[in-house]
DNA sequence: TAATCATTCAACCGATCGGTAGAATATTGT
DNA sequence: ACAATATTCTACCGATCGGTTGAATGATTA
């Protein structure tokens, strides 16, 4: 009987634990070169070869990249002949911001707590 | 020469592009078993059986998971006997936290900006 | 001491990943 | 029409991933 050693009651779900959608995002900003993407384009759109061009790795590397990123909802293509131009989304970093941020409050509100009860407890049981 | 086609600064870069810490949570967190293992977790300290019992794949397969995330340092072991107990680690959390929270808020200016620009030319400019 | 329990370790499997190279497909400029 | 440009598609490579199984290690209990 796994006796769960604290009594606070654990945080409210966020997530229905299979949203491939977050799963992909994640999985998205995992990759150095894929922030340093979302790094570069957060200063207005590229193409893709003005983008490539930035990194190291050859241009169908970043093209991969690229496509990651827009499976994942945080890119869009617009494609204007030859060219195709790449834009950030928010909305879905929004909701991965959301889970993270979900358990880090619950565990600041724990810390609180922690230091709370011993500053209570230090002048008062002697 | 790929022009910016947007004046608007980009955001001050929050991470040097290579932290293998960033890497590992990120990581971390895009596989659904292993949220649902942070959010069984915040419920209080687990031993390693009994937080396989509540999963529906193998013992070892969840006893590598908890490998995952600790090597993330979203997890903490404390060796008692035989038993394992494991904790969450709130401090890289933070860290993944404002990554994301860099890029949303900058995001959520722009659009914030955008909707002024909308709203402010509507009467104004007939 | 022997049996049981909690856990890791090592090996394996198929799938995916990051990356490269080369061919194919459009679009543009001359 | 032709050459150059921008990009994807396909195929490949080695590494890692999620998962399983079976054996090994170590602590507890009888």
């Amino acid at each position: 009987m796994p006796r769960p050693h604290s009594s606070q009651a654990a945080p409210t779900r966020p997530s229905p634990a299979h949203r491939p959608r977050l799963n992909r995002v994640y999985a998205a900003i995992a990759d150095p070169t894929r922030r340093a993407i979302v790094a570069a384009l957060a200063g207005g759109e590229l193409n893709v070869g003005s983008l490539a061009r930035r990194f190291p790795i050859s241009f169908n590397g970043v093209s991969k990249h690229v496509k990651v990123l827009e499976r994942a909802g945080l890119v869009r293509r617009r494609v204007r002949g030859r060219e195709h131009w790449l834009r950030l989304r928010p909305e879905p970093l929004r909701e991965a911001t959301r889970w993270l941020e979900h358990y880090r409050e619950f565990w600041d509100a724990r810390l609180d707590a922690l230091e709370a009860m011993l500053v209570g407890t230090r002048g008062r049981r002697p």
